[in-house]
RNA sequence: GCGCCCGUAGCUCAGGGGACAGAGCGGCGGACUUCUAAUCCGCGGGUCGGAGGUUCGAAUCCUCCCGGGCGCGCCA
């Protein structure tokens, strides 16, 4: 992780002690509760050993007074000086070192029977900004889509488009959509071509995938995997006994009948194939309706020896459309789907990422299909882009002027002392939002930083001041995080707006 | 019935043990001869679904209850 100039100053403190950042400005730039959470086990009444902090905090060179404050708090007012030093951290812009681990996230994964639609640019949004969050915490991300070649969806979806070929309606149970027309007119088989569409629309979706894998072709190890299996026999068909590892059932691999391979079967060879490749960690990244199958994937791990640790699933809830105030029943075989590109085309790239990423993964997502648009206006990404955008213009304004020295003309104002302890918060952000795969983290400090700026370019001249060198720092270091934060959710940073 | 998720301002949602609970939108009222007003400032608005418990301290952790979503296929 790169410097942190807040953790730098809770360790010189005490080793283990937290700072953080109190809601009120009167109590200090930060504080720690280190003394109230100290004090039952040294049996010693809380304010006492706050008064021990405080005496060693005001020994530090950054900090100018401590106090004691409510239970037992210590509140610490800090020199301008190590705000100074603060931005310079900010402005080595350090990243993460390269030696994290090998992950592979499994995301998207849609069956090509029809375009992707908004749920799956949830699944997305959503896998995509935990890759990207896993490669700036130094981890070699590779984002893979699996897709079932073969099976009776894709046989429905293949009749479908015979059917139409022949001049016939499509099948009762096949695919009723317009594309099913397009796809029609072209001839040869329809599932690559959908394929591609797909791939189009997670490109312009800035959803870039390293491997594309089929279920056809994994399945051909499962002869030779199912002995190694633990397995029994039951209505004639043969079942894993995931339930005593860690699964909250048994599952079926070969259907009674034809003894045919189930979708639950290919799983096994899959996740063998991933763990072989090396992977560290097998991420899975899935929708609420499949959290039924949540503990599947790593039983299958631990039944056949691996670390059951490297799998990992992401869960996310649905997203719900309504049309009007009326629910829309999202059924791709009816064609009353909100497509992704529809979406996109709706209301841009920028705000559908930003939207789908803000809400955290357990919170269910309603779209008012007739509000989305509207609502979109007042996306709070513009605000966050619009910050990054003012700054491009002051620093083209600066032309020359480097902006990079780092002496202060005169005492720090609120506003700027605000801004870089904002600033500063960013890698322990990053990390956290990492750790949590809670990407929705990033959004909301983003949103905050470019409130901390906006306060401040309203309040203070930046070229032509006194403290015009320190102001310009300020701001490419303001610029350099909220680009990063508006890359790590796949949103443009503009120069202009 | 069982399992997972959710319930916070009028609306959409942040918040994952700390100080009087936050933002955006909406409502009301202000601020542009100055680096972009897609901005800023002020006002109003909440028994954090309910009840217990743990803790110096709970929106946050535990238990139960109520309400909503999603699952509980030899579909994928």
């Amino acid at each position: 992780m790169p410097a942190d100039p807040v953790k730098a100053l809770a360790e010189a403190l005490a080793p283990d002690l937290e700072l953080e950042r109190p809601s009120e400005a009167a109590h200090g730039d930060y504080a720690t509760n280190a003394a109230l959470k100290l004090a039952g086990a040294r049996r010693r009444p809380p304010r006492e050993i706050a008064q021990e902090l405080a005496a060693q905090a005001e020994a530090l060179a950054p900090v100018e007074r401590a106090e004691i404050a409510g239970p037992g708090f210590v509140n610490l007012f800090l020199r301008d000086a190590w705000f100074v030093d603060a931005l310079g951290t900010v402005l080595a812009d350090e990243t993460w070192p390269r030696s994290g681990m090998r992950v592979q996230i499994e995301m998207v994964s849609a069956n090509p029977t029809g375009p992707l639609h908004v749920a799956h640019g949830r699944n997305g949004a959503y896998g995509d900004s935990v890759a990207r969050l896993l490669e700036f915490c130094g981890h070699a991300v590779e984002r893979e889509y699996y897709y079932n070649d073969s099976g009776g969806q894709m046989d429905r979806f293949r009749a479908s488009v015979e059917a139409l070929r022949r001049g016939e309606a499509p099948p009762e149970d096949g695919y009723h959509g317009s594309y099913i027309r397009e796809l029609a007119d072209d001839p040869g088989d329809p599932v690559p071509a959908m394929l591609q569409r797909i791939e189009q629309t997670l490109e312009r979706f800035r959803i870039h995938f390293d491997t594309w894998e089929r279920q056809s072709v994994v399945e051909r190890r499962l002869p030779e995997l199912l002995p190694k299996l633990d397995t029994y026999e039951r209505d004639g068909a043969l079942w894993a006994r995931s339930s005593a590892y860690g699964d909250d059932e048994d599952r079926v691999l070969l259907r009674s009948g034809d003894r045919s391979p189930t979708y639950r079967a290919a799983d096994v060879p899959y996740l063998v194939e991933k763990l072989e490749r090396g992977y560290d960690r097998a991420i899975y990244v899935l929708g609420a309706d499949h959290h039924g199958t949540r503990n599947w994937y790593a039983s299958v791990a631990r039944m056949l020896g691996y670390d059951p640790a490297r799998v990992e699933v992401l869960l996310y809830q649905l997203v719900h459309l309504t049309k009007g105030g009326e629910a829309t029943r999202m059924s791709k075989r009816r064609g009353d789907v909100v497509f992704l590109d529809d979406f996109l085309d709706e209301i841009g790239v920028d705000a559908a990422r930003w939207y789908l990423v803000s809400r955290g993964p357990d919170q269910t997502i309603e779209i008012d299909v007739d509000l989305a648009a509207e609502r979109s206006q007042k996306n709070p990404v513009y605000y966050v882009q619009y910050a990054h955008a003012r700054i491009a213009g002051i620093l083209r304004n600066a032309g020359a002027a480097e902006g990079t020295a780092l002496q202060l003309a005169e005492p720090l104002a609120a506003e700027e002392r605000e801004l870089v302890k904002r600033l500063v918060e960013f890698p322990a952000v990053v990390a956290e939002a990492a750790e949590r795969r809670g990407p929705q983290g990033i959004p909301a400090y983003a949103i905050r930083v470019a409130d901390d700026f906006h306060r401040f370019y309203h309040e203070h001249r930046v070229l032509e001041s006194e403290q015009e060198a320190f102001r310009l720092a300020l701001c490419r270091a303001t610029q350099l995080v909220i680009a990063r934060c508006l890359h790590l959710v796949g949103v443009d940073a503009p120069e202009r707006m």
